[in-house]
DNA sequence: GAGGCTACCAAACAAGTGTTTGCTATGACA
DNA sequence: TGTCATAGCAAACACTTGTTTGGTAGCCTC
């Protein structure tokens, strides 16, 4: 046998934590914060609720770990779409809003999470430290849009959060089938840059 | 005196529901449904939490009458701001949107409450109901696009999904001061416009 | 002035909440 | 073989939740 065991771990192992930020996203997504009890989560893998405070110390600690791995998935999206350098302004906006969807309506539920609107449902005092992971992420859409030649009088920012709007506003009526995030990506930008041709 | 006094109610009358619903329309927008308790509900109107049970047969109850409010909130906007029958497309869409704003932003708390994204919190019961209610405002906006002068290839249910997504996203962000309503609705109605020019 | 309705109080109910505490079986390591 | 951290069980803690029930003060009508 191996002499160094790869470090194996006692019952469970790492990862019975990650089960559990499995089964907490699940169910934050679909229950909401609220809605979902500790007993609810630790009982999705036959846990009892009092081992739960073994991996987290609080709900809201559970909470804020579901929450980054779920901002995580979205950089790193944006990331590997963005790692050819498309170098045309619009095709590599187009190319960060299709890898957007992407997570955001076939990301499972981590993704779901991160929606602001969900946020404001969280305890308050949380709120502080779940938009500054947020915000950092926005700002690779903001340089993106600075590239873009637009209308001197189209003001930039309003021009950010329109397009997020629009974006993040498909969780709301997404269906798998239809269309897919590349076609919905495809269609805004489309609209926002007919006047340039 | 008055000799037929003018319905003067027992103690509280009429008003102290519609009390209730401001209290709970306040209180849903900002702690969420599940947030709020019927003891935080009554006792902002200085009422034990049992009294309100006369008022509404459950907690649901409540909300469903809170939402109803709301609702009738953007519709009677969108009613006034269509009023003067404007006829050119581009003109009617954005004064419906600019008075969807007004009431999104400055509507105070029942507008809160339509937002679909809110309305996930709710118990899963009441979807069907509720979304009924917004689906029929909706249709106000969908015959509005339909007389738009677009592109042939642009497709109209996209571009309600994708103008929807920044009014209602501006929820997130916007801050009293900086832009008016008037202004958002100019700004984003701009951006899809002018290619027609 | 008797009856009835309105609007509410007072107090409890059962169920569910997040969390803490003490204990224990398991495997790794010396 | 003994020690030790790991990972979890079992049971309780104090508290909050939506809701029900019985009673009652004030007003209106007859």
């Amino acid at each position: 046998m191996a002499t160094t065991a790869p470090r194996v771990e006692a019952r469970g192992g790492e990862n019975r934590r990650e089960a559990l930020l499995d089964a907490a996203a699940a169910m934050f997504a679909t229950k909401g914060y609220d809605g979902t009890s500790i007993r609810d989560i630790a009982g999705a893998v036959g846990m009892l609720p009092g081992s739960l405070y073994y991996h987290f110390k609080s709900k809201e600690d559970l909470l804020i770990a579901v929450y980054r791995k779920g901002v995580a998935r979205f950089e790193a999206a944006i990331d590997a779409a963005l790692g050819g350098t498309v170098d045309e302004p619009w095709q590599a906006i187009e190319a960060a809003c299709a890898a957007h969807l992407s997570i955001l309506l076939d990301g499972g539920d981590y993704a779901r999470i991160v929606n602001p609107e969900f946020v404001r449902s969280f305890p308050p005092a949380m709120l502080p430290t779940l938009n500054a992971e947020r915000d950092r992420y926005e700002r690779h859409f903001e340089k993106l849009i600075a590239a873009l030649p637009l209308d001197p009088q189209t003001d930039r920012w309003l021009f950010k959060v329109a397009l997020f709007g629009s974006l993040n506003w498909s969780q709301t009526w997404y269906r798998k089938g239809r269309y897919t995030p590349h076609d919905i990506a495809a269609a805004f930008i489309g609209m926002l840059r007919l006047k340039q041709a």
